[in-house]
RNA sequence: GGCGGCGUACCCAAGUGGCUAAGGGAGAGGUCUGCAAAACCUCGAUUCAGCGGUUCGAAUCCGCUCGUCGCCUCCA
């Protein structure tokens, strides 16, 4: 297995650590505000790396954080006249039923920066021992801040060379700071903001320093996986490192992975653009499964262009996954079709029979070749293809049966590792209606059916076809078939 | 200004040294169908931003140019 390390700037083969463990540790989001669809990126990016190492074997633990306390948590307490711990509570909340919603698991353990306090204090107390870290009083209390220059590795990550940081007119100029490269470890409290006792009077924890004490915490000093948005790279990656390691002396993350941007005309998608789609906006319009389809289909670290035309692109590939699944469970309930053709089927069949056979393998390989999502979904709907072909082959018998029934399996299989491709074809219809706001349920839809079989039967072609037409102008296609007539809900 | 990424058909997108450059969407023609829909078949990049170079051989490696985006400030 390969993975794209963002230190070397290329691929490496993936060494965990210890055999028995793999420990992965991804930054989550500041619970301010809804989550828009960058961070479900991110969080569905990781979802399946950590998905894909298990199905490979690994025992992986994966960490995800909440930064709890910060300063645009306190404005917006100020703003909603609610206490700040009261947003990060709304905002963790409203995260799960996103994530919930999208198929991201729950992270292994999910820590939250004010539950590590004592930790993060214990960590900041050895850097300042070690020389690492200096202390600058602010009133009554104290702040405490990273010596940059004292880690001459600074910068490795992010390939900055600290000088032309300095010299960079953007850095705030903090007469404090030694050096304007210097971080916060540790705020002293102004009046109206949170604050915790410390060692250094009453304060709260710098941004970075969470991640350090919670990563080494629950993964130990090195951990194999260190992830998140490509924005973390720099300060935030960068400074967790430079704390890290001057704390332990250890190398903190063997393999750095980062996500690429969402963007909307070519701009990345951010807040302070204001040209962001919060997560729950765009699944008013769209299915979850469309949206976390719409994220795999790019490679990870490619930006990916935000636009309703991609999104209904997915809507109708997922589609075609279902109408083909579905015409699977249509032929392995009625086993016993007509025998004609049977020869040309044995046919089609070699060539269906030989793409399950590798199926497995070329999945993995791409998997393997740094998480490459986007061509395993590929794979899929080549396999999907092939399937089809061989229904259309009109095949028979229960050799034809038996292998649908790998076939189904293998989609299943595959669709599980991903988190995609869960559903009935039914269910998925029926969730269209829904999300597409259809003002029809299954049963309306059966029973214009039924009226339009007997329309049929009497060959009404004129009152079967404005049956159809009516469902269609509603958004509901009928397909006729030997078995019968099924409907599905039309895409775009 | 510094550093990094990207540029593949009408659109999205995989491919990172060698058989016919995945896959999806849109389009055109056909098969099937009462008519449709779905599905399938056929057609569609002699070519991978441009120009040089390395190589027996490059979309893939190197250099330059152009375009574009990101980071350098909170950011997934």
């Amino acid at each position: 297995m390969r993975i794209f390390n963002t230190m070397t700037g290329r691929k490496e083969d993936f060494i965990p650590l210890s055999k028995d463990r793999t420990g992965m540790y991804a930054c989550g989001v500041t619970v301010y505000d809804y989550s828009h669809i960058g961070h479900a990126r991110s969080a569905v990016v990781f979802d399946v790396i950590k998905r894909y190492l298990k199905y490979k074997g690994l025992d992986v633990k994966y960490v995800r954080n909440f930064t709890d306390i910060d300063d645009k948590i306190i404005r917006r307490a100020h703003e909603e006249g609610i206490s700040w711990d009261a947003v990060a509570k709304k905002y963790i909340d409203e995260y799960y039923i996103d994530m919930d919603r999208l198929g991201v698991a729950r992270a292994d353990i999910e820590p939250k920066a004010t539950d590590h306090i004592q930790e993060m204090i214990e960590v900041i107390k050895t850097l300042i021992g070690k020389g690492y870290a200096y202390e600058v009083p602010e009133g009554e209390n104290k702040s405490v801040y990273f010596f940059v220059e004292k880690f001459p590795e600074y910068g490795k990550l992010s390939k900055k060379d600290l000088k032309d940081l300095l010299s960079g007119a953007r850095v705030d100029v903090d007469e404090r700071k030694h050096s304007p490269a210097d971080f916060a470890l540790w705020k002293a409290s102004k009046k109206g903001e949170p604050w915790w006792e410390s060692p250094w009077g009453k304060g709260r924890p710098g941004w970075h320093i969470e991640c350090t004490a919670m990563a080494i915490k629950h993964l130990g000093e090195s951990i194999d996986i260190h992830g998140g948005g490509a924005d973390l790279i720099f300060p935030h990656h960068e400074n967790e490192i430079a704390q890290s390691e001057a704390y332990t002396g250890k190398t903190f993350a063997r393999y750095w992975v980062h996500n690429g941007f969402i963007t909307v005309d070519k701009e990345k998608m951010s807040k302070s653009l204001g040209n962001f789609f919060t997560i729950r906006e765009i699944l008013d319009k769209y299915d979850p499964e469309v949206v976390r389809l719409f994220i795999l289909s790019s490679h990870y670290r490619s930006p990916i262009e935000f636009s309703n035309e991609q999104l209904r692109d997915a809507e109708s590939s997922l589609d075609r996954y279902y109408s083909t699944t579905e015409r699977i469970n249509e032929f392995l309930s009625h086993p016993l079709d007509v025998r004609a053709k049977a020869k040309k089927s044995a046919e089609q069949g070699t060539e269906l029979e030989a793409m399950l056979d590798n199926f497995k393998d070329r999945f993995e390989e791409a998997m393997d070749d740094d998480f490459n999502a986007a061509m395993a979904i590929g794979h899929v709907f080549e396999l999907v293809r092939e399937i089809n072909r061989f229904l259309d082959s009109k095949p028979s018998g229960d050799t034809s049966k038996l292998l649908l029934e790998k076939a189904k399996a293998t989609l299943n299989s595959a669709g599980s590792i991903l988190n995609l491709f869960g559903r009935t074809p039914g269910q998925w219809n029926i969730d269209l209606l829904a999300s597409k706001g259809i003002p029809l349920t299954r049963t309306d839809i059966e029973q214009k059916i039924d009226d339009r079989r007997i329309a049929r039967q009497d060959k009404d072609w004129a009152l079967a076809d404005t049956i159809r037409k009516e469902l269609e102008e509603k958004g509901v296609l009928l397909e006729d078939k030997k078995s019968g007539t099924t409907w599905k809900v039309k895409i775009a």
